[in-house]
DNA sequence: GGAACATATGAACACGTGTTCATAGGTTAC
DNA sequence: GTAACCTATGAACACGTGTTCATATGTTCC
């Protein structure tokens, strides 16, 4: 079904996703470009933490980064990822089916 | 744009896919509910692993357990879950558009 | 040139976590 | 009942990693 490549892939694109405050960063560059002061201040990080996280986000080509005179402008590395995203989020607002948490009978079994 | 606990509730979701041998049982899940022991041999990791991997899955509604004799199978918890792993799984396929690695320009900087 | 601002980098630490080993719990067949 | 099978659980350990602090790099304005 699927490679041992394209699920380590997948699994380091869903790792770095998997913490919330770098969640938070990708999600804040959702709306558009920001630079590495705004998000900064948007999230309440330090701008140690924010830079440091916004390493990993890049090399993984989930942001991309330009710069504009002293400022370093992030935003969504491409549609692939932008689409991505926006599914995830849309899932969290639909409603949730909702089974027992323990573990149910499967069908027959006579 | 997002609340808190809807961040926190996303990250802890792709935490729990942003480990590969997790990812795999997931994943090989798609196909149809399958037992503790077939997932074990399909993917070649120890029962003890697989059965650790299975609680967090299980605990985070991404995978609901069913008993059926001895064995008990895990399958998909919902239609929710299996839309986003399709979704995530189709992207894989798609073309990727190849921009620089390291910072560029951002229009115009007069 | 230098000062002020914006971002990146490196070291160090505390903490979570993936894995293994051994063992317990539960179910069917005899 | 017991034996054989399947799954779950607990402890222990090695390892990665998120965070902070201090410092370096780079850019604009004087």
């Amino acid at each position: 079904m699927l490679t041992v490549d394209q699920t380590n892939g997948l699994a380091e694109m869903f790792r770095l996703l998997g913490e919330p405050n770098r969640l938070s960063i990708v999600a804040s560059c959702l709306d558009g470009p920001l630079s590495v002061g705004a998000i900064t201040s948007r999230l309440g990080l330090s701008q140690s933490l924010v830079s440091h996280h916004l390493r990993l986000l890049r090399a993984a080509r989930l942001l991309k980064a330009g710069r504009r005179g002293k400022r370093i402008f992030y935003s969504i590395a491409d549609w692939h990822v932008r689409e991505m995203l926006t599914n995830m989020i849309e899932h969290l607002a639909e409603p949730h089916e909702h089974d027992e948490e323990g573990i149910m009978e499967t069908g027959a079994n006579p």
